[in-house]
RNA sequence: CGGGACGUAGCGCAGUUUGGUAGCGCACCUGAUUUGGGAUCAGGAGGCCGCAGGUUCAAAUCCUGUCGUCCCGACCA
């Protein structure tokens, strides 16, 4: 068996999930972001694999398997090849022919349903695969959590109208909660956003982690849970009733920053606005938010529907003759949106569009206007925005991702059917994704102990790990294979630790690596005609005969699920 | 991409300040003694000190460049 076991941690591993990876031998790194499964992280992946291709099946979703290296032509068609970035991972063939590596396969797969699927009778449809994806991300990161190369598995929904698309929706969002649920995962659907992969609705699957990337807010009372990117929140902005002071300009030198302002000025933080420029689709826009709070860039961007966004360079601000520092609400030509947090306050402070000067007590309406948004990161504390409950904070690692996409790639890519009135119709798609390894290192996240990995049953690389305590002895030898074959007959997965090593060698080995369940064979205890057994998760130890062995540990295995 | 750090044996590290021809622990190989929670002793093998230039009688060490890796941030369907 090739199972490269490590007592130290290599220094490149931060979270707990890769660094026990890597020690009981389950993945390498071949480069950044990129990773060799080995034969034990390799077992591990393909029971996960099983259980979503299981459910996938279950759900009436067919697999098949899309070609990882696809035609610029296509990305050229749905208009991403411009627009997805250097995320996407070009290549060019001998010939100097565009390329790319699939980052996700919604093009391929509505290009051939485009081509294939023509009336009603062929609808609805679900189409899956698990297959490698590519991503050249700026950052990789914690080993399997965020690579460049991942296993993922992903479904399409193809549907006549929304409401096939609906039930199929529901259909996914329930196998996922079952796969997860199988996974041995403590996880939580949550509102999310629907980002460049457009379309109308979204949720994400998050198993909740502290290691984990994305933060989510839910409520204490109810089931609302969102991703911080597009929650919400019940606070009610009451529109303050102070009266209205005279607007004033104020000198306000060496006042960068909005604590610096507030400090210097004696105002509390929520009585000021600060601005944000951002460049939408090539034109700068400013973004007013209550100076305590921070903005939220996605609300912004899909406020906008822009398709490139990013903070504005000080050049674009210089040309469009904004002060760095102290852009102000009042007389601004620019563009505005306004949070609504800066309608309702009275009596504000924002920048004077002059260097080194602010004003004081301007008020919405009166002194500026502009579009009026949530653009503003919810915060834990606030109401809840279906309940009275309060809302709290955790972070996940998103393993799964479900999405109605509309029309968006079936009109791109022509995926039309004739209804029963032979009217052309773009089909109605969904899609579905669930990220294998990532859900394997979260799994790790959560079932952990000193002593290394703790597999949940469904997806532990192998169900029994038999150890001889001495490979010396005739009769252990002679007992560990004995019941080794009977175990591999009766369809379990076994190892068999049948190394010239030491007992505590062996023990070491098999709690880092994980098994649920261990059987000890020793002189003392065969003796007397027993074999000793330890299960992983809460160390529970005890023997069971050797006559019996097989269904003894039948009945173990069925406890430990 | 901005900021920070690091590349020396399979892994973890020291050595770099002050240039003198590479070391420790674990792992690995041989032997002996051991053998129920990562044994002990003895003997060994293993290094283009990331790479390329430069300075110097001499470079792991100083200089320049370059590649790679990690962390924070930004970014991310």
């Amino acid at each position: 068996m090739f199972a490269p076991t490590l007592r130290e941690v290599p220094a490149d591993a931060e979270i707990i999930s890769h660094k026990l990876m890597l020690r009981s031998g389950m993945i390498r790194k071949v480069a950044s972001g990129i990773y060799t499964y080995l034969p034990l992280g390799w077992r591990a992946l393909n029971k996960v694999s099983n259980i979503v291709r299981e459910e996938m099946d279950e759900s009436g979703a067919q697999e098949l398997m899309f070609p990882i290296v696809q035609p610029a032509e296509l990305w050229q068609k749905s208009g991403r090849w411009d627009v997805y970035g250097d995320e996407l991972w070009r290549v060019k063939d001998r010939h100097g022919r565009d390329f790319c590596l699939g980052p996700t396969h919604e093009e391929v797969i509505a290009s051939l349903v485009a081509g294939e699927v023509k009336s009603h009778k062929q609808l609805p449809l679900m189409l899956y695969q698990i297959q490698n994806k590519y991503r050249d991300e700026r950052r990789p990161r914690f080993g399997l959590m965020r690579g460049r190369e991942f296993v993922m598995k992903d479904c399409y929904s193809f549907d006549r109208d929304e409401q096939g698309l609906d039930v199929n929706y529901h259909i996914m969002y329930d196998a996922y909660t079952r796969i997860f649920n199988r996974c041995g995962l403590d996880f939580r659907p949550v509102e999310a956003d629907n980002g460049a992969i457009g379309g109308t609705s979204s949720h994400e699957f998050m198993v909740l982690a502290d290691s984990g990337e994305a933060e989510i807010l839910h409520c204490n009372k109810c089931e609302y849970a969102a991703n911080v990117e597009i929650a919400n929140t019940g606070s009610v902005q009451q529109v303050s009733e102070e009266s209205e002071q005279e607007i004033e300009k104020i000198l306000t030198p060496d006042c960068r920053t909005i604590d610096d302002v507030a400090a210097f000025l004696k105002l509390d933080t929520t009585k000021t606005m600060k601005a944000l420029c951002y460049t939408a689709d090539d034109e700068v826009v400013i973004v007013f938010v209550r100076g305590d709070r921070r903005l939220n860039e996605i609300k912004v961007q899909n406020h906008l529907g822009a398709t490139t966004f990013y903070m504005s360079t000080e050049e674009e601000l210089q040309s469009a003759g904004l002060v760095q520092g102290y852009i102000g609400a009042v007389d601004q030509k620019v563009k505005m949106l306004l949070d609504t947090e800066v309608t309702t306050g009275k009596n504000l402070c924002c920048g004077a569009n002059d260097h080194g000067y602010h004003l004081i007590n301007v008020n919405y309406k009166r002194d500026f206007d502009g579009e009026i948004g949530n653009f503003r990161l919810v915060e834990a504390g606030e109401k809840c925005p279906h309940c009275d409950g309060t809302l709290e904070s955790a972070r996940g690692v998103e393993v799964g991702q479900v999405f109605k996409l509309g029309t968006k790639y079936s009109v791109s890519m022509g995926a039309y059917y004739l209804d029963e009135e032979g009217k052309s119709q773009p089909m109605e798609m969904g899609c579905y994704g669930i990220g294998v390894g990532r859900t394997l290192a979260a799994a790790i996240e959560q079932n952990n102990d000193e002593n290394g990995i703790v597999w949940p049953l469904a997806i532990a690389p192998y169900q029994i790990i038999i150890v001889t305590v001495s490979e010396k002895s005739e009769t252990q030898v002679a007992a560990g294979e004995k019941l080794y074959g009977e175990l591999m007959a009766k369809g379990y997965e076994v190892i068999l630790d049948d190394r010239h090593e030491r007992a505590g060698v062996k023990f070491k080995d098999a709690d880092l690596i994980g098994i649920p369940l261990r059987i000890t064979i020793g002189d003392k205890s065969l003796a007397k005609g027993e074999l000793e057994y330890k299960i992983r998760r809460d160390g529970e130890a005890g023997v069971i005969s050797v006559d019996n062995a097989v269904s003894e540990i039948d009945a173990l295995l069925a406890k430990i699920k």
